[in-house]
DNA sequence: TGAGCTGATATCTCTAGGCGTATGGAGCGC
DNA sequence: GCGCTCCATACGCCTAGAGATATCAGCTCA
């Protein structure tokens, strides 16, 4: 890329004299005399080595070297207008690309009023949303593959992340229907303790995982876990299938499968977090408008 | 269009600096210091009104707002630099476009080899040919739909264009096969006294138009026209089915037709001039170019 | 021939900005 | 702790160029 070498005050009169054909009405176009348009057209004149219109009396015209010059200095004009347009609406936060991760037990429940209410305050912003568990949420959060995380069980101590709760809900035991345990109302959690347990794996939220195995063991047993599964979705077929029973947040309800049942747990003081999560020092003024975006719309959960 | 508020410069440091995300690596590629870099930068942030790039410590990288700008300056800068060599590429008339009238009668003589030697030798410049008769192209010329003309019998005194002689070639009688004289080698013009006449009308070539019949004169008549048209094509096409009798330049010996005999003419001296025409003050410099290639090339006539 | 329009020139002012050197300050590795 | 890298800041110099006013020159038209 070589210097420029044509300043562009002096494209921009070219540019408008080109259109006008006529130094007067340029000029006051341009907002300026007469005589120094003469003089920036002749200067631009003097770096193209050519003259770029001819004068003959009482008639302006572009030369052949003007014609060829004028598209380039009117797409340069335009494009840097509209790439400086588009650089503050992105810096002022009034447009730009949020790209946030999100646990696919809130897709049902807190996404879809947040993107909602996000999109109408900030239409021009471009969402794009990446189903995935905590802790790839962290990761990508630290290498900025997303700006923004929605997830459960909030590590308490991440370096260089931010964390607010979004919404705090109970859990639920999920039972086969033909479990004894479904044709009650609440389930004790230690009523559990010699079933077996169908679990998320804990590398993919361990947050939630232990919080899960806490419930038990506050409850005085270890759960026997009879089979893992990366998604809700999953954990639900399997108990349908009789496999086990699990803990889950009370949002899976929204899955509806014939053969399960969802049932309150006690204690109900069990419950568990969702939060927002963002990069602390992120300049991006789209993360905080988020932010208060998540803020300001109440979540609500299930139960 | 409203003025330019970026200067080129600092854009052009800003895209070298996108480039390698080093200050000092930038200021090496741009020839200057790394202060004057930093300024620059800051002073197009100040401008835009938004950070462009990121500064951590050992990091720098664009902002959201600088990947926004980025594509626009590079188009603009890009844009700039291809507009400029090609508008000094025209203005040097290396390259550019030359509008160019021509007689039919040229297209199988004099043409071929001025477009080829001047191709050869510009072959960045584009040669737009338009066949025209003799006075539609003094009228291209006057209102710059042509740059050239190449056209028989110039007018002696036309004020802003310029002519110049390439070409003199001979008289030749046009006779149906079956006419008495096209048993003779060579026709006087004396001999063509009671044949009718095809010529072309005068309007599309009044000084041809008056040579031919300026040689009848002095041949001691007046010819009797029997039928105008407009193309030599159609003039031979004519006399073939035995219509009249023509006279016409050399060089429509070209067009072959069974019925048509072209026999020389005495006096031999009877010869009709083709000249190159433009505007005596054409600035662009392909139309110097053109006639110096005209003068150059040596152009044989027919017989 | 004189008025009016159009563009070029001359001259002056002023400032934005491009560049340099010198220096400061934050991280990082030894 | 020391030095190194990397970027920012401060200050000074100097030129390009954008703007103004005043004036001139060529053409047209009444």
């Amino acid at each position: 890329m070589e210097r420029p070498e044509l300043p562009l005050p002096q494209l921009h009169a070219f540019a408008v004299l080109a259109e006008e054909l006529h130094f007067g009405r340029a000029a006051t176009r341009l907002g300026i005399a007469q005589p120094p348009l003469s003089q920036q057209i002749r200067r631009l004149e003097e770096k193209v080595g050519h003259a770029l219109f001819s004068r003959e009396p009482g008639h302006v015209a572009l030369t052949p070297a003007g014609r060829e010059l004028l598209p380039a200095a009117r797409r340069a004009l335009s494009d840097l207008a509209e790439g400086l347009a588009a650089a503050r609406a992105v810096g002022s936060g009034r447009a730009g690309c949020l790209r946030i991760g999100f646990a696919a037990s809130l897709a049902l429940t807190v996404l879809p009023g947040l993107l909602h209410t996000f999109r109408q305050r900030f239409p021009e912003v471009r969402l794009n949303i990446h189903e995935m568990t905590t802790a790839p949420q962290i990761a990508a959060l630290h290498d900025k593959t997303i700006d923004i995380g929605l997830l459960r069980e909030p590590p308490t101590d991440e370096p260089g992340l931010g964390f607010e709760t979004v919404l705090s809900e109970p859990f639920v035991a999920v039972l086969p229907s033909a479990h004894p345990l479904a044709a009650t109302r609440t389930v004790e959690t230690a009523q559990l303790a010699d079933s077996p347990f169908v679990l998320l794996p804990r590398e993919v939220g361990p947050g939630l995982y232990d919080r899960i195995t806490g419930l038990c063991t506050a409850a005085g047993f270890t759960p026997r876990v009879a089979q893992h599964a990366v998604e809700w979705q999953t954990v639900c077929a399997l108990v349908e299938t009789g496999l086990g029973v699990s803990l889950a947040p009370a949002s899976i309800r929204r899955i509806r499968l014939r053969g399960v049942a969802f049932r309150g747990l006690r204690p109900a003081t069990a419950r568990t977090r969702v939060a927002v999560a963002w990069r602390s020092n992120d300049p991006n003024p789209l993360v905080s408008r988020l932010l208060a975006t998540v803020s300001q719309v109440p979540q609500r959960g299930l139960l």
